[in-house]
RNA sequence: GGAGAGGUGGCAGAGUGGUUGAAUGCGCCGGUCUCGAAAACCGGUAUGGGCGCAAGUCCAUCGGGGGUUCGAAUCCCCCUCUCUCCGCCA
């Protein structure tokens, strides 16, 4: 959501910001309704003023035993003329709001120009391409011949994009979420969270899925939403919140079920695990002062970073372009990891974790503001967001970039304390 | 699911139609006192919004929404959350 003041104040520099998004103008149209909105205002304030003064007269002159019959018609023609403005203002503030928080957030100054991801920026590259000397194999055929990896099962139970996994792989994913989040808790000092995965509208609108993006998710017969991601809980944890500035930064993450109804996506990566309606992830969330945020985003990534680094797998990390990055974001920086079984054994990088600074825009949705000690006004929180990371795909990437001549799975080191000891994952 | 009781300022807790945005206590901030501190005393201490350069001023808000009334924290309706008892249940 944006913030009228700023638009009042600089209309240019709000077009300006939009048209990065692609979008037209929107300032002469949010004005114009914020204009009539505000007279509207004043004269309903001042009628409100008259009506109280009149009431607390006809207190007086009734308690002193006098007749209020003249004065108490004053009232009723003032409130006549209420009701037309209060259902104008209602209405004019509903267009303002939906015109607010359908638009994307303002990109930050260093974001890309570009129309789409080919546009993204490779920042720094680590590691190299996995070198085998046999034909790498996708996380299907490895899985599958493993028997733990079962799609004609997860299609029976709940059709396509669902899976089911078996034994190792069943364990693997437990050991990869207690990995990432000993990870995170213990070392880079996030309190773990186990938050709701149904949320109410409200909390979807607060994040930025709502109201724009309903066509993603999954909705209830109760009118609950599933959750894309534990962004969404885990960020309206200070919705209608002021937080003391002494509490900040507040670093959070969870471990999730994802759910994504993929509706855009029909076709698209209909292999394999990489696109599923279901996928499990873990969340990192921090909630810092404003001036705070841009080192904050660096800090997120490389705390994503370290986890593929743990578990030796090579990555590249992109600066998505202004065409990419997403709706409430204002900078986002995608850890892209190296699949070597992707495009028929040529190998390819795939989107595992998207770190974003959403600035104020989130904040601004949920009402999420913090106060200086001491200070008396306060200043809404900046948020971020980021995957560290997404199970599913890091699973694929185990796989593909741990596999073996005989399709057996070299677990990695910092996993096998979590897999009971166990080295290698192989037919049974 | 059934029956009942409640949601008031950071917290505790008054308030059942007329200067109540809201007593009182605690907490917090500032001050007096003190070598310093404690205690005591004095003052301040919600959020959002309109107008205004500002000082300021006005409006709204006592879980949320609607209604009654000249006037509602106080009355009525709906929703929601919490608590107690019963039932059911992982």
């Amino acid at each position: 959501m944006h913030d009228i003041r700023f638009i009042r104040d600089d209309a240019k520099s709000f077009d300006e910001a939009m048209a990065r998004r692609g979008l037209e103008p929107q300032s002469d149209a949010i004005l114009a309704v914020d204009q009539e909105r505000r007279q509207i205002i004043t004269t309903l304030q001042e009628l409100q003023q008259k009506r109280n003064e009149t009431s607390r007269q006809i207190g007086d002159i009734k308690k002193a035993g006098g007749d209020a019959d003249a004065i108490m018609a004053e009232v009723a023609a003032i409130k006549s003329e209420m009701t037309a403005l209060e259902e104008r203002e209602k209405t004019l503030g509903e267009d303002l709001d939906a015109m607010l928080l359908s638009l994307p957030n303002i990109l930050d100054a260093g974001v890309p120009d570009g129309a789409d991801e080919s546009d993204n920026v490779e920042l720094r590259k680590i590691g190299e391409a996995t070198a085998f000397s046999f034909p790498a194999q996708d996380h299907v055929a490895l899985g599958e011949s493993l028997g733990m990896m079962d799609f004609a099962a997860g299609a029976k139970l709940s059709g396509a994009r669902f899976v089911v996994l078996k034994s190792g792989l069943a364990r693997l994913e437990r050991a990869l979420a207690s990995f990432m989040l000993d990870t995170h808790c213990g070392e880079f000092g996030y309190q773990e969270i186990l938050p709701p995965a149904l949320v109410k509208s409200e909390t979807m609108q607060g994040t930025g899925q709502l109201p724009k993006f309903a066509e993603d998710l999954f909705h209830t017969e109760d009118d609950r939403w599933l959750i894309p991601t534990a962004e969404v809980p885990l960020t309206n944890l200070v919705a209608n919140e002021i937080l003391d500035a002494d509490d900040l930064p507040l670093r959070l993450t969870a471990y999730t079920p994802c759910f994504r109804a993929e509706a855009g996506a029909a076709g698209r990566d209909t292999r394999g695990m990489i696109r599923q309606h279901q996928f499990s992830k873990v969340e990192l969330v921090s909630i810092v002062e404003p001036d705070q945020s841009d080192d904050e985003l660096e800090r997120m990534t490389s705390c994503a970073e370290n986890i593929l680094k743990r578990l030796g797998l090579s990555y590249r990390v992109m600066m998505l372009s202004t065409g990419d990055t997403g709706f409430s974001a204002r900078r986002t920086y995608d850890i892209e990891v190296w699949l070597p079984g992707q495009d028929d054994g040529k190998g390819m990088y795939r989107e595992i974790s998207s770190c974003s600074n959403c600035g104020p825009f989130q904040a601004r949705r949920m009402k999420a503001r913090f106060r200086n000690k001491g200070d008396k006004d306060t200043q809404f929180v900046h948020t971020l967001n980021g995957s560290g990371l997404a199970i599913g795909r890091t699973m694929i990437a185990v796989l593909e970039n741990y596999q073996q001549e005989d399709g057996s799975i070299h677990i990695p080191d910092v996993l096998q304390p979590y897999m009971g000891g166990m080295t290698t994952l192989k037919l049974s």
